[in-house]
DNA sequence: GACGAATATTCGTTCATGCGAATATATTGC
DNA sequence: GCAATATATTCGCATGAACGAATATTCGTC
């Protein structure tokens, strides 16, 4: 993935929120939305348009799709998700985004899934 | 600056390699130019779009305009010049471009200027 | 003043991007 | 089979970006 791809993945506030909210781990399409507050349609097209950059990956669970970053990203994405991620520990938004998904519930297990 | 900013000026080829020289000191735009053997206002239109954005910063110097990387960055400007100062290492178009660069002399003084 | 060199800006064209609205598709439970 | 839920995709629109061509501006020298 080259350094051009990688900035063009992250030069949108709502693929940046993404990406941000996924150095945290593994997350589904209804989380994501929940957490951003913009609409669905919204959140699949960019989740697309990360996907089809190699950004992201996605595997689905029933009707959930969970969506994560790279296992094993280039030298070049795994720094500058590191930066990323240490830059985000002082960002605003992420820090709300990140009490939002913590209300949520971060398992992306169903609702009363639990037992 | 925010990230997206950041990643707004760092997402096109042309202004990536200008940064990425940037890293390495203040450079005139004959110099730049030179390295990157792009048209002239090719240059000149990029470095408008990084200096709007507050990613670099000029000052003359008779004909010669010297642009330059910000002196007091902020924290995630710093920090993300760093990372791509890293990943630039590696990176065989910017190794190149070093090698250009070199060759043409990178002093920013006018041909014939030295003593 | 004119001239040359260096550089910036404007304009028009083309294309990518981001969006909302609408709709299509996949899965699960009944 | 249908309904509900979750998600993806398509279409059209508006805007910004990237570019080349042409030109304007600034500075130093004569």
């Amino acid at each position: 993935m080259s350094l051009v791809r990688i900035y063009e993945c992250l030069c949108d506030e709502t693929r940046l929120r993404i990406v941000q909210l996924l150095t945290r781990g593994p997350l589904c399409v209804c989380h994501l939305q929940a957490v951003l507050e913009v609409p669905q349609a919204r959140v699949s097209q960019h989740l697309a348009y990360l996907r089809d950059r190699g950004m992201v990956g996605c595997r689905r669970r029933g009707t959930w799709m969970i969506y994560s970053l790279p296992e094993k990203p280039g030298a070049e994405l795994a720094s500058h998700l590191a930066c990323l991620q240490d830059c985000s520990v002082s960002d605003k938004r992420f820090r709300a985004d990140l009490r939002k998904l913590k209300a949520i519930g971060s398992d992306c297990a169903p609702a009363g899934a639990t037992t």
